[in-house]
DNA sequence: TCCTTGCATTTTATATGCAAAGAGCAAGGC
DNA sequence: GCCTTGCTCTTTGCATATAAAATGCAAGGA
C-alpha cells in the first residue's frame, strides 16, 4: 500500500558505502549509516538485512562485514527510488508543460489518477500545489480548470519575478563585503568567466549557474514568500529547459553576459546600474519564455 | 463517508426560496434553483424530496407546490452546512493564531487528525496550504515544523504586501475614469466618508470596506500572483482581526482617514502622494500587526 | 425548439486500511 | 557514560471503499 522507494534509495546508498570498503571490511554502525543517509535506523535495519541476503554483507554478532564487492546489477533501477508522489509531479509538469492540452480545458482527479497510475488521494495532494503555481483553478465540487502556459502567464510571472529580484538586490548590497553571499557572488562570478571562455563545451552548465546566482541574490531579502516564489520559478525553468533546446548555446552565452554586467554593478553597490542590468537581463529571459510559449501554442501536443 | 454539507446548505437555501413564496405557490423548476444555489440538479432533488417529507412542499405531477410556509426550525444549524474541509481550514488557523503553540513546535497530522476530529486525509490535504501560507515548513518523511506566527513573519509578509499594492496602484492609475475599478472606487470613498461620519456606531463594517479598498486595487494589476498572495493576507486578517478586538474603534478610525488620503491621491493620478498614503497606511497596518503578535508572544495560551 | 424531469454513470469528499518508515526506550558492550 | 542493537509503538504514504454530489443523456411536454 505504500512504496518503499525511500528503502530501494538507501539500498542504493548503501551499496555505495560498501564500495568503499575492502572485503572482509566492517560496515559502519546503523546509526552512522543512517545519519550519512538522511533516513531512520528502521530503514536501514531493513537494508541490511536485505544486503545479508543478496550475499553482500554476513553477520558475526553485532557486526556485518562484507563477503562480496556489489555489481552494478545489485543496485535498483533509479525509476524505482522515487516516490510515487514526487513521481506524480514531475510527469504532471512535463505533461503541462509540453503543451498536450489547452487553456480553458478541465481536469478531473479520476482522470489524471488513470493517466498517471496511481489513486486520487496522489492527485488530490498535488494539484492544490499546481494551484500554487496560478497553473490551475478549482471550481468547487468539481473539476479543475487548466489555465494554460500562455503569454499572460508568463507576464504575470515575470513582473512578480522582477519586483523581487530588484528588491532583494536591494538587501544584497546593504551586506558587507565579507558576509557570505558576497562571498559566494564573487565566486559566482569567477565561474561566469570561466564558462563564458569555455561556452562551446559548457554551455550545459549554465542553468545550474543561474540558479545559484538567482538564488544568491534571493536569500539575502530573507523573505519566505520571495524564497517560495522563486521556488516557483526555478522548477517551472527546470521543466520547460527540458524540451525547449533551441538556441540553447546562444542562449547561455547572452545570459552569461547580462548576468556578468548584473554581478559587476552588484559588487559595485551601484543601484542604477543594477536596475538596469537587472530589468535588462529580466527582458531578455521573459521573451525567451514568450518565444517557446508562443512556439508552443502554434504547433499543439505533437512531442 | 462524504460528508452532506451541501445538501443541508442547499436545503437552507430552498427554504429561502420557499420564504418569498405564497402558500399554494409553485417552486421554480429544478434547473433555476440549481443554477441560483450553485449546485447540481441532482441535490436540488434530494432537497424536494427533504422538504417534501418535511411537509413544505407537496408533488402534484411534475410541479410542486407550497404546503406550508417554512419555520425557523426547519433549517439545519448554520455548523452543519460547511465542508469538514473548511472547517478543518477554519479551527486550525484560529487555533495557529489564537498563540496556543510557538515557533518551533512539531505538527504531526496524526495528531491534528485527533486534535480535529477527522482522518489525516483531511489534514494532509490542508497542510501543504499553510505551508503556503508561509506558516509551517515540511520534514520530508516526518512531521511539520510550524514556523510561528512572529514578528519576522510580519515584516515578511508586508514587505511583499508593499510591493504588491504600490505596483497594483500604478496599474490602477493607468486605468481611465469611467472604467469599472475606478467607479467603485468613487463609491468606496463616499462609503468612507459615510462611515467616517457614523464611526461610533458603524466600526465594525470596516474590516469589509477594508478589504474591498483593497481588493479593487489589486485587481487592477490583473496579476494572479498579487490577486493570490492578497487572498492569504485577506484569511490571516480576518481570523487575527477576530481575537485582536482592542482598540477596533480606534484603528479602524485611523484607517479610513489613511485610506481617504490614499484614495484621493489614486483618484487624482498623483503618484508622489499615492506611495506616500500607500506606505503610511501600510507603515500602520503592519505595526497593528506587530502589536498584536508581540501582545500574544507575552502572554501565551490562555484565550 | 427549448426546457423540463427521470435515470444511469462518473466524480468528488472523506474515512479507513495497511505496509513502510520513523521515534523512542531498554538492555548490553566497550 | 556513551554508543550500540533489538524491539515496540506511532506516524506516514498510498490505495481503496463508499456516500454525496455532479454530469450527461433520453424522453416527454409546452
Amino acid at each position: 500500500m505504500k512504496g518503499n522507494a525511500v528503502y530501494k534509495r538507501s539500498y542504493n546508498g548503501c551499496l555505495s558505502i560498501c564500495e568503499t570498503l575492502a572485503p572482509g571490511a566492517e560496515m559502519p554502525s546503523e546509526n552512522e549509516i543512517s545519519q550519512s543517509l538522511s533516513v531512520s535506523r528502521t530503514t536501514i535495519r531493513a537494508v541490511m538485512a536485505g544486503l545479508e541476503a543478496a550475499g553482500i554483507l554476513t553477520r558475526q554478532g553485532a557486526s556485518r562485514r562484507l563477503t562480496r564487492r556489489p555489481e552494478p546489477t545489485d543496485a535498483f533501477p533509479d525509476t524505482q527510488t522515487v516516490s510515487t508522489s514526487a513521481t506524480v509531479e514531475r510527469r504532471f509538469l512535463e505533461w503541462i508543460l509540453q503543451g498536450h492540452i489547452g487553456p480553458g480545458h478541465l481536469l478531473t482527479a479520476a482522470e489524471l489518477a488513470r493517466q498517471f497510475g496511481t489513486s486520487t488521494t496522489i492527485i488530490r495532494e498535488h494539484l492544490p500545489h499546481f494551484q500554487h503555481f496560478g497553473l490551475i483553478e478549482r471550481r468547487p465540487n468539481s473539476a479543475w480548470l487548466f489555465k494554460g502556459v500562455t503569454p499572460a502567464f508568463a507576464h504575470e510571472i515575470y513582473d512578480v519575478r522582477e519586483m523581487f529580484e530588484l528588491r532583494a538586490a536591494r538587501s544584497f548590497i546593504a551586506l558587507p563585503d565579507p558576509s557570505p553571499p558576497w562571498q559566494r557572488m564573487r565566486t559566482i562570478e569567477r565561474e561566469h568567466r570561466a564558462l563564458l571562455a569555455d561556452i562551446d563545451t559548457g554551455y550545459a552548465l549554465f542553468p545550474d549557474l543561474d540558479e545559484r546566482l538567482h538564488r544568491t541574490v534571493h536569500e539575502t531579502a530573507d523573505n519566505r514568500f520571495i524564497k517560495d516564489f522563486y521556488d516557483i520559478i526555478s522548477m517551472l525553468f527546470h521543466y520547460n529547459a527540458q524540451w525547449d533546446a533551441e538556441d540553447e548555446k546562444q542562449r547561455a552565452f547572452t545570459a552569461l553576459s547580462e548576468h556578468l554586467a548584473y554581478i559587476e554593478a552588484l559588487l559595485r553597490r551601484d543601484l542604477k546600474a543594477i536596475d538596469r542590468a537587472c530589468r535588462q537581463h529580466l527582458k531578455t529571459a521573459r521573451s525567451n519564455l514568450l518565444r517557446s510559449i508562443e512556439l508552443r501554442l502554434k504547433k499543439p501536443p505533437s512531442l
